[in-house]
DNA sequence: GAGATCGCGATTGTAGACAATCCGATCCGC
DNA sequence: GCGGATCGGATTGTCTACAATCGCGATCTC
């Protein structure tokens, strides 16, 4: 689950600080995955009273946590009417896809330059469970996965910054898919078109990576932006959208 | 001053939903301004009865502020100890550069591409500025200025994204050059150095502006990590750190 | 009957108070 | 004399209660 911010495993060889995290960072991580889930739909206001209840907390830690959603950009905050998850519509698809072509080709030309065989690796386990997710034909479990493919190869960059921003845009991204339409669709060979990366990730091939980079993101602006003629075979989802519940998060 | 969050002046023609700042936005910019201006001392703990009180609003709204900033790393929460102010040692002012580099100069690219005359206008004049404020050997206005023509520079690509990030990155390159030295020092001739960004800016020559801003942000790495040997002249300034008192907003 | 105004309900925004936690200094034991 | 444990002060983390604001509906007027 890449919106977690959880720690990077074994970068600390020994003794790293331990830090058990703050009751705001899980409402935190709870909220965005829920938002990352599709459990809060896009552009539905947040009843904080009743938010927090369910969380089992008060309204204080609930409301400090949501406020850096909002400094991230997921939840918007209007004065006098409260929260409401952030709504990307087709108009700011490009700036948005812009800014992750930013993270993602320079995060890849340092992976190239840097990445540890662990790393690298990761990034092979991660297309791996894609190609098993294609098997299943589960939209989900195959939008999730390629994320999850881009995300470790930002985290494989080493660099703090722009894994603290993938980690964002990922969900944003999930917003703007859910934004732009009811159904949730991705490509159906979404394996395929992440092999390349891979091999030119093993192959240390910065201009290939960057390449495949591109090309597999704007592939992904086009089909967002004009659905039905990408030509490509999509796997489609009615929206599960059930649970506007959330799990009480034990402390 | 770069690190408010103003909205960019003309984008809106006309009907841009009037949206007044809530007391959390309030407190932010000015923590936000605080931290850079260094009225925080970096790695100074923040006591947050007291500060409240000075900015004259409750511990509530404050601490919801407060959140936001540690979502933009700019503070840090340590879970029985409180908060305090990032420090930026040099282990990581080489990633912080890295990611500098990455939204600049994707952000370079943009604005060769689609910058309005007025947003290259406002480059030029951020540039003048930074002229001026040399020839003061005012060592603080001239950082100041420095950092703002990279800001109007990264304005200019009219992307979000990239502006939020830098706006909070400018912060962090503050923190960085505090945390590495007590005395605050910037190139005598900085204003020299950025005269070719705005000229290839201007020329719309996007590799060249590439090249003069990696040039620009590698030099200024090579003088945070080794600022006696840098051989170009240098302003310093004994740090002003007076002022650990915030001016109360007034609502 | 259409429009505007007033009033009500709900929700947020803020303040204050209580309880848990942690750091530092002192005291005791070895 | 030095290490460890304990006590005290302060600060944070959390909760509950109040006040201000906004949206929506009913009512009144034209």
């Amino acid at each position: 689950m890449p919106p977690a911010s959880r720690a990077p495993l074994g970068t600390a060889p020994f003794l790293s600080p331990v830090t058990r995290p703050s009751t705001v960072d899980l409402i935190t991580v709870e909220l965005r995955n829920a938002i990352y889930s599709g459990a809060l739909r896009v552009g539905s206001p947040i009843r904080e009273v009743e938010m927090s209840s369910q969380l089992g907390v008060s309204r204080g830690p609930f409301r400090e946590a949501a406020q850096r959603l909002v400094q991230e950009g997921l939840l918007r905050s209007t004065p006098g009417r409260g929260l409401s998850v952030t709504t990307i519509g087709r108009d700011r698809i490009r700036p948005l896809y812009e800014a992750r072509a930013d993270v993602e080709t320079s995060a890849a030309r340092l992976a190239v330059e840097r990445a540890t065989d662990e790393q690298v690796a990761a990034v092979r386990s991660a297309h791996d469970e894609l190609v098993a997710a294609g098997a299943t034909q589960d939209a989900r479990r195959v939008g999730d996965a390629d994320l999850n493919v881009h995300w470790t190869l930002v985290a494989a960059s080493g660099n703090p910054w722009l894994l603290r921003w993938m980690t964002t845009l990922i969900v944003e991204v999930r917003i703007a898919s859910f934004s732009v339409s009811e159904e949730y669709v991705v490509r159906a060979d979404a394996a395929d078109s992440h092999a390349e990366i891979v091999e030119r990730l093993e192959a240390r091939d910065a201009d290939g990576l960057v390449a495949a980079v591109r090309a597999n993101l704007d592939d992904a602006v086009t089909r967002l932006l004009a659905p039905d003629e990408a030509g490509v075979e999509t796997l489609e989802e009615p929206r599960p959208a059930p649970a506007p519940r959330l799990d009480p998060l034990d402390l």
